[in-house]
DNA sequence: GCGATTGTCAACCATCTGGTTGAACAAGGT
DNA sequence: ACCTTGTTCAACCAGATGGTTGACAATCGC
């Protein structure tokens, strides 16, 4: 898993991680402050926090003892950038799909309405 | 990994996997095709399909012998979804940061300029 | 029916993941 | 100097993941 989409993906496939960056979009905070609505140990939130920050989700500064942490939000870019990417391409697909369709449908229609017309 | 996000966001973790769903856009293909380019077995594409599937972004019918995949585009929607969500409310906050940083600026300035005006 | 084609299921293996605990490191307060 | 607070590192464990190979199921063409 070596290129950064994989791993912002992966970051985000957590439901704890994911829960982190939302409480982050408001306010930087500590490792502490993290850890504290989930029931797990200090030291599991420290390894969530590696994960985001190798997926360049976070970055961590120092302030005395504390390591705030802070949001990345332009990576997210990344990745709406290839969602979007891809959708619009399956839209556009949908879109001809269903214009060939509706030729069709004509195609069916229009004969017995016109049937001398052809040759 | 119960929820569906999680699972999208984690099927969307592998590049192997995004090249699959990439190529789906254009049209549906079968298993033997999608597996063509890469250089696993077809069990390995099958399981990669699999998670796809449970992932719900596509889906299988049959037809004869073959299989071919179909790609549900609107789950892709249930990311940019949360994502643009919590990248509007990170980019809402820098904005009030930045009017904040330029409010200390005013004080920083303003005061030299103004030094009798107060009590 | 028989063989070829297309794909899945099952068992196995190495590696990654998310959690644990215990020890260590870093910096501030006293 | 020492203790407390905040955080990370190291070792370990159970379970998931991505790959393999071998057997089997389903369906067409003959």
């Amino acid at each position: 898993m070596a290129d950064q989409l994989s791993r912002v993906f992966a970051a985000l496939a957590d439901p704890t991680r994911r829960d982190m960056v939302a409480r982050l979009t408001g306010a930087d905070h500590t490792v502490g402050e993290l850890a504290e609505p989930y029931d797990v140990s200090l030291q599991a939130v420290s390894k969530h926090l590696k994960v985001l920050e190798d997926a360049g989700l976070v970055s961590r500064t120092r302030d005395a003892q504390r390591r705030p942490v802070h949001l990345e939000a332009e990576v997210l870019d990344l990745m709406t950038a290839w969602i979007e990417r891809y959708r619009r391409r399956a839209e556009e697909r949908f879109a001809r799909l269903d214009s060939v369709l509706a030729a069709m449908q004509d195609d069916a229609e229009g004969p017995t309405q016109q049937e001398g017309t052809a040759s």
